[in-house]
Formats: C-alpha cells, structure tokens, sequence
DNA sequence: CTGAAAGCGCTTACAG
DNA sequence: CTGAAAGCGCTTACAG
C-alpha cells in the first residue's frame, strides 16, 4: 500500500528550475505566473517543473510581491463547532475558494484578551482580510492594520471604536417577531432566556423582547429574565427553576441555538412541554422533529458569511467606499411549540397526540 | 465610536526598530526571539517596539529560519460544517492554540480533486503539519512533503498509499454493536441506510453490519442496503421508500449523523417513529428530546481531534518511530428508539406516551 | 522579450 | 555579547 517516491526530500526552488530549463530566474516567474514568454522557453520551462516536481513557495512570493497578498484570509468565532458559526464558516470557504483564498479559522470563546492575541497572530502571518465576530471588548486595536490595507469586516456583531464593514441579522427585530408571536398566541408570562450581556446579539434580542412586551403593554415580569447562560447546564437549570417556580411562564423565548437546545430538553425532563410554548432564536438540527416541534426565529448563517466574505473582497478589489452595514432578517418559522396556548392547547387545537406540525419547512442545518 | 489612529499607515519594520533603538538588527531579533542581550539594550528596543508598535512579520521569519516553521497547520475535512467534523476542528485548535500554532480549515466535499488542490495549497502557503480525512481517493502525493519534514496525520479514515500516523474510529465494531444491539431486541429484518462506499467509515460500517448479522445467523436481505445517500433529501427518500415498500425493515441502522437526522424526519412524517427502530452512528442534537429518544453509537469527535493532534506534534516536536494508529471505540447509548421491538413495542413495555428515555445521558455534540 | 540585480523582512553563522 | 554580512525563495523595476 505504500509508494516510497523518488527525488530529494527537499522542495526544489525556483532557481533550480531555472538551471534545469537554462533560463532565468526572471523567466522561470513569468511563466509560473502566466506571463507571456517565447513559446520554446515556456516548453522548457514547464518540463523542467514537471521533471522536478516545483511548486512555487507562496510565502516567499508574498514577502516579495509589491502588493504583500498571501491570498489567506482568517475567520475569527465565538466557537467554530457552534452550528451557527460552523455554516458561517463553510460559507466563507467557499466564496474564498473560487478565489483560490485560503481560510484561518480561531475561536474567542468571548474573551477579548483570546480574541485580540488570535487577530494578532493571524495579521502576522500577513493575510489579506480578517472576518471577525467581535467580542464585548475594544477593537480599535485593528485600526492600524486597516489603515495597512488589511480588509476587515465584522460579523454577527457590529465593531466597536472602529469603523468597518459589517454582516448582522436583524436581532431585535428577530426576537421582537418571536415574542409578538407568542403574545398574540395570548401570552402574558413569557420567560427570556439569554447570553452574556458582553455580547450585542443578547443585547439586541433581550431588547426585542422587551420592546415586544411594552409595545403590546404587557409590564414585563424582571423575574422572569434569565442570564447570563453560559454553560449547558446553566440554561437547564435556568429553565426549571423559572418552571418550577412560584409564577411561572407560560411560553419561553430561548435566545440561542445552545440555550433552545438545553431549555427543551430541560421542558420535556419535567414534562411540560406540552403545555409551555417555545419559541428559540436560531434554528437547530431536528427541530420539527421533537415533539411538538420547535418554533423558531431562523437566521440564515450561510447568507450571513456570503455577504461577509464578498464584502470583504470588494475591499480587496479595491472598493473605497464608506463602511457599508448589511442587516439580514431573522424569519419566524412555526412548528408547533410555539402555538401552544397559555392553556396548553395548540393553535390548531391539537396536542402532542396530532401529526405533523404546522410547517413542513426543514431545519437549516 | 471611531478612533482615527496616529501613526504610519504602515507596520514598522525590525530594520526601523534597531534604527530607533540605536542597535543592530541583530540584536532586536535577539530581542524579539527571547535571546539574551545587555538589559540596558533589552529597554531601548523594548522601547523602540512600544514607540512604534513593532510587530514581527512572521511570513518572513518562517522564510529565513532554518526549520522553515511557519506556526501554522491546515485541516482538511470532508465537510468544516458537518457537526462531527466541526467538534473535530475544534479539539484541533485547542490543542494547536497552546504551543502558539493557527489552523487552516478546508472541506473537501469527498472531491479528491479537491483535496489534493487544497492541500497542495496549504503546503504552498508552508504549514509545518496537515490533519486530513482523506477520500478515497491516493494520498501519495502528500509523500514528498512529508519526507520534506511536513507532519503528517490522517483523521477519521486511513491514509491510502502513503504510511503516515492515523486516529480512526471502530467503525465495523461501532456498526457491529448497533446491529448486535437491534439483532438482541429480537429484529430481523434490518436496514442499513448509508454514506457512498467511497469512503472508508461508510465501507467499515456496512462490513460491521454485515459481520453482525451473519454471526447472528441472519441472512441479509439485499434489498434492505440503501447506498450511497449523499444529499438529504436522497436520505428522506430511501427511509421512505425502505419503510413504505414490500417488505419493509423492523428496525434501521442509518451509518452517519447526517442520514441518521433525515431517516428520523421520515419516520416521523410517515407516523412510524414508535413501531421501527433505528440506531445510528453518531450522535446528534436533541437526540434525547426527539420521541422516541434517539439511540446511537456515538463517536467522540473531541478526542479523535485531540489525538491527532497530538501525534501531529509529536512528529513535529522530533519523533521518529513508525507510523502509529489509534483506534478509538464507539460507545451505543440507548436512548429509546434502539429499543423498540419488532412488535413496535419497547423492550421496557413503553410506547410513545411513556416518560423519560431509558439513559438520562446527554447527547455530545 | 529576456536576464542580471536588487531587495521583501527577517535569522543566523561568523568576526570582533 | 554585539554587529556586519549573507541569504531564505521569490518578484519586479531596469537594461539590453
């Protein structure tokens, strides 16, 4: 099963090929860069890359090019094994392969010192562009790199003390949809479950919440706001106490992929999750598959990383304009668990006994 | 918000520091790598570092030193938003972040075009080490770097062509105890809904399926095999049509977490969830909420992660014994829809209406 | 069109 | 211990 291959253990360099097809160094670049030279040096040129098997060293390029592009861009996330982030990040890829860009990928696990050490590492490692979901802190740090020529976009989360392009959904207005729903499904007692207020995500979404609230004057209950919820079993627990406890709710808005995940297992370990609704911000793997299925506010991450990665080679294209904000939709996706009623009762006036919910439409990855 | 930055708009060179610091290049480098210089000329350069916010290029570092080491290793996959691969990469970086290391990502979509191009570009770009989950595809064109001195590891499934270090699952074994699992809960009649036979888990699990059922005296009926499923909906289908046909399967064995959701979203549609039994091969979200609570054998994509990582170091840390193999086994969590009995009864006398699963254990992943 | 030369930003023998 | 010099593998003006 295994080839011990001929030739030097050594990377043959550019000169050498020079030598062997008895032209220039010079020469020998143009080719491997698509210039135009003499059709009888190219031939030669070519046989002797194949006879050697060369391939060009594309750090030494870079170091030397007049434009310093390594065509490497870095993707920094809360968490690249978030199933939101992870899309974001297959989608980045692929924009960036049809570019020939190659892609870094870091975590911050939301800490501004880890976030501002991996920017760092990766601007010396010199790529073109960073993509970036910022922490709570200050990235003004990454203003003189900008200024440098580096392309950077925020996403997810807008920055803060700099100005540059950034991808964000629409949060508040997200949640705002989620929890009008609920209050329309004649909800009074609706429980928030949310993240870390570092974060703007939670921010936006708790104040979609409560504009919600006060929009339909309903005083909101602060008892009934639960975060921040970091680890799995914080949001589990968060979510039987607010069951368990004297005034409970009587419908959820969970605020996040992870905490929906952990909220609903936590609703059907005490066994009511017939009889509290459930709607989550994100969508997640089998959602209208649990019984009842799972109501949702859906971002679309793969959209979100598209428009990040192509904003930001239009500045590498060399587009000077303004800092440009694309602000996506989060869109309401009813399934069942958000339709039950105050009473327990489902909209459609089915229980857990019904079929399937009332939207076909499959979770999004 | 915005902070306009006073300085160059460009980064400052080491050539630039010894200049201000009043030294030689040499000894800012020294100064820069931790070598040991006069205190007095540690403080200017230190000095001239902060006054202009000197950053080392390490492109050009990686250039010049003698072991050529760039900080940085790639990871290729099938799939960066699959979630077992996304939990892989993960485990990767946070083995890579503590010795000050970056990860390239990269996804092959089982294209072994695409492999070799996107790993011909991460060497191009000088990483010291690759993790890669190889197609089927031949792999000895990896071996002239690796005899170059570039780390070489095959994740997920073994290298073919080329001797290199390899962290793989029990795949046969895993799929043997699901099988054996279903075989003991008295099925016969058991479907295999599988990935393309490509691919080195997809072949070990159908073989382990096969091994399981003939020591069990089971002769397999063909017709119960359905491969290769690769997009979703060809995974929904073939659940379908398995189920809906003439001689429909008891139980299904669905061999990767991707089919194992979308044959689960067709027993639900077709109100089947509680009368087949299904184990799968991975583990999945919520799979203790869906009803029945989801059995699976379930890999542990973290450790695979963290193993290859560290043999990757310590090839690049010196080691030089042959190349190892670690196997890592897959562990079957009952969960419910395993147990199911070919009556469509559960082996603990509950139907669908009875409470928790039979195992509290958390899905991982 | 082609080649000789300079040089990207560093590290590393080599002298002093 | 420190500095001057060479050079990693390339690209790019500049002459011819």
């Amino acid at each position: 099963m295994t080839v011990r291959e001929r030739g030097p253990a050594r990377r043959s360099t550019m000169r050498e090929v020079a030598a062997v097809a008895g032209v220039s160094l010079s020469t020998v670049s143009r080719v491997v860069n698509g210039v135009e030279v003499q059709a009888e040096l190219a031939r030669r040129v070519r046989e002797a890359v194949r006879l050697l098997d060369y391939r060009r060293d594309l750090t030494a390029s870079t170091l030397r090019r007049s434009d310093r592009a390594s065509a490497t861009i870095a993707l920094l996330l809360e968490d690249v094994a978030n199933p939101f982030f992870s899309a974001l990040l297959r989608s980045v890829e692929d924009v960036a392969e049809r570019r020939g860009m190659l892609v870094f990928a870091g975590s911050s696990d939301e800490d501004p010192t880890r976030e501002r050490k991996l920017a760092q590492a990766f601007l010396a490692r010199g790529v073109d562009g960073l993509i970036i979901a910022p922490t709570g802190g200050d990235q003004s740090y990454l203003a003189r790199d900008q200024r440098a020529g580096v392309a950077l976009v925020f996403v997810d989360r807008p920055p803060r003390f700099i100005d540059a392009d950034a991808v964000v959904t629409d949060n508040a207005g997200g949640a705002d949809a989620a929890v009008s729903h609920l209050v329309a499904g004649g909800h009074v007692r609706i429980g928030f479950l949310g993240d870390r207020p570092e974060i703007h995500t939670a921010v936006e979404r708790l104040r979609g919440y409560r504009e919600a609230l006060s929009r339909h004057g309903i005083g909101g209950d602060p008892a009934l706001i639960r975060q921040p919820l970091v680890r799995a079993d914080e949001a589990f627990e968060a979510t039987r106490e607010l069951v368990l406890g004297p005034a409970p709710p009587t419908a959820l808005f969970t605020s996040q992929n992870l905490i929906t995940i952990e909220a609903v297992r936590a609703l059907h370990a005490l066994g009511v999750q017939d009889s509290i609704a459930v709607v989550g911000f994100d969508d997640v793997a089998l959602a209208d598959v649990v019984s009842p299925a799972l109501s949702v506010v859906a971002q679309d991450p793969a959209a979100v990383g598209r428009a990040a990665a192509e904003l930001l080679f239009a500045r590498l294209d060399g587009e000077r304009s303004p800092s440009r904000q694309v602000i996506l939709p989060a869109t309401l996706v009813a399934r069942g668990s958000g339709e039950i009623r105050p009473t327990g009762r489902r909209l459609d006036g089915r229980t857990r006994d019904g079929a399937a919910a009332s939207s076909t439409q499959p979770p999004g990855g």
